[in-house]
DNA sequence: TTGAATTTTCAAAATTTATTGAAAATATAT
DNA sequence: ATATATTTTCAATAAATTTTGAAAATTCAA
């Protein structure tokens, strides 16, 4: 296979994943992109690279900027902006799972603990399914939400770090 | 809160979070009223506590069925089918994991790793690139994959079953 | 300043995805 | 067998999301 080839497989592809994770497939694409090119690029090259309009392209770089995912590059002497995206994909996921942390997760079980304090008898099995229900899941969250901040904070302590490191 | 606000706050927003995990929102939502359900309820309890048709009730339920996440199950003397989901947190999680494994992981580590044959010159630096970057996303998918066989089969392994009751 | 290059915004259009509802298929009781 | 209840299918419709492109805003050099 060629690199031509093989490139737009990638692209494609990584698109349609983000699909399945509630990503928008150009912003996949745009992400796909950025990490097989070596040198960061300008809005006229994704444009053109992926056929698409520059309004699209500017929303979702900066979606994608927001995600902390990829950097606005300034080259001296060069009057356009470049992009870059991060390379190292253990800095990508840690990344990805703190801003979906942030974004998902830590909303949610506040929002569980609140209706576990719902007032009834818990005697009628409706209520006490709704209670358990809930709990179970605030309970698996909340384990959830632990797990994860050992890997987003496995990067900056050293014993964590050389735990993982079997996973890099 | 009363249990009936309470309900729909979590149905609503249960299908809220499945929309950012590429899960629609109905399916989410029958979900969330099956979980809180105590005891198996039709295709027209559906219907009428979500206000949404038949055909949408009847294609949702099919595809929680395809996930494993729900049950049909007949009531002697009933004409009806019924419909229940699997309550504990913990099941509904690996059997998630396992699905979404199946589905998009394994998938695109197999493509990965025809897109790391790639042929081309190692010193061009855009070929460079394109095959670090595979193969950094294909070694972290492979290790993800590792760690989620390792939780799915937990249940089934005693001794890593202890360790894991631990977040149960 | 001015003006050219570049980026941003956002209403309208296109596309994709989800939902409906009625007809067809299936299952069950009599 | 026949009638009735129930489920399934799927083309048409509706809704949600994404994309475009041109105007407005911004940046920057001279």
């Amino acid at each position: 296979m060629k690199l031509t080839e093989a490139k737009a497989q990638f692209i494609s592809s990584w698109g349609a994943f983000g699909t399945h994770w509630g990503i928008n497939r150009t912003m996949a694409q745009i992400h796909a992109l950025l990490l097989i090119s070596p040198d960061p690029i300008t809005q006229d090259d994704i444009m053109e690279q992926l056929s698409i309009s520059r309004g699209n392209v500017n929303m979702n770089t900066r979606d994608l900027i927001d995600w902390g995912l990829v950097d606005r590059v300034l080259i001296p002497g060069e009057r356009k902006e470049f992009f870059t995206a991060e390379k190292d994909i253990w800095k990508v996921a840690t990344q990805i799972i703190k801003e979906r942390k942030k974004r998902e997760l830590d909303p949610m079980l506040k929002l569980l603990s609140q209706l576990e304090q719902i007032e009834g008898d818990k005697k009628d099995k409706d209520v006490k399914q709704f209670v358990d229900t809930v709990a179970g899941i605030r309970k698996f969250g909340g384990q959830a939400d632990k797990v994860l901040d050992v890997m987003i904070k496995a990067d900056e302590s050293w014993i964590l770090g050389s735990m993982l490191k079997f996973f890099k």
